[in-house]
DNA sequence: CGGTTATTGACAGTATGCTGATTATCTGTA
DNA sequence: TACAGATAATCAGCATACTGTCAATAACCG
């Protein structure tokens, strides 16, 4: 009962779906450990990191652009505020919803882990050559169209 | 304070770890809903497919493959196991160890999901050309290699 | 204006996915 | 053979990430 023989010929290990998610673990790994340091996990980054260009957005608008849940984004924000780098301040025409503002803590560390960043990146694509990087980025930009 | 044209320049949504993140997020998502008639999640799915290919493989066997936590591996043989897909057979050569085999209804179940996945992945690739779908496979091999 | 509907954020429950600790067992060595 | 260290699986605890639900509020509509 060793071989499955009689089984369709279905190769989970040759599906884009299999190679994404192995690439997802890889890269998630490797920005857990480069942020362990600061207490900041991946997903924590990537809303912080999003703030860096444009802060004072409501909840939604963030996990609209994440495309993460809206509870998700609930969970982050709570712990990027108990750790000091956001905060909610209510929002001035919606008593509903706050604003998402970074703190001076949040700017202030903001540099030292945009280089954080820039360096694991720059680890994990080291085997492709610019021109494979570019191209990997246009095709996921493509897929997801 | 709504712009924060102090700090420097990162541009989160230029960088790779954005990009495999939304993809992956979004192939999650679609494979989470075709398999939801099954109670499969997509994890679940993918260790319950490397079985077609061989089973009677052991708890760590599978987490050296799927790249998964051996505790993460623990709790998904659990769900597979409790839905009737495989079981837990102990080794005969260590009794420490478990190897894990497909169920009759695991194996009976194997061409229906496996159209199912074929017809996910073929809804998620659409918009690349087969020749586009091979260069992601490739580069995506590259950056694991 | 008043009532229905939609929206924002929060909470409960479940499934990943991790670290660290624990138990049972195996293995190498004195 | 006895024992120290390694190993397979599990468990506790935490952070995502989802669905479903709820309260408060906003928006729409007759």
């Amino acid at each position: 009962m060793n071989r499955t023989d009689t089984l369709t010929d279905f190769d989970v290990e040759q599906t884009l779906g299999f190679r994404i998610a192995k690439t997802r673990r890889r890269l998630y790994a490797r920005f857990r450990d480069a942020f362990a340091p600061y207490g900041l996990t991946p997903p924590q980054f990537g809303i912080y990191a999003r703030l860096w260009k444009r802060d004072g957005v409501s909840q939604k608008e963030l996990s609209a652009w994440s495309e993460m849940d809206r509870t998700t984004i609930c969970g982050v924000i709570d712990r990027l505020a108990a750790a000091g780098l956001v905060e909610r301040r209510p929002h001035p025409d919606d008593r509903r919803a706050y604003l998402i503002y970074l703190t001076e803590q949040g700017r202030a560390l903001q540099p030292e882990i945009a280089e954080v960043a820039r360096k694991a990146q720059a680890g994990f694509t080291a085997r492709l050559t610019p021109e494979e990087l570019g191209t990997l980025n246009l095709l996921l930009d493509k897929i997801r169209a």
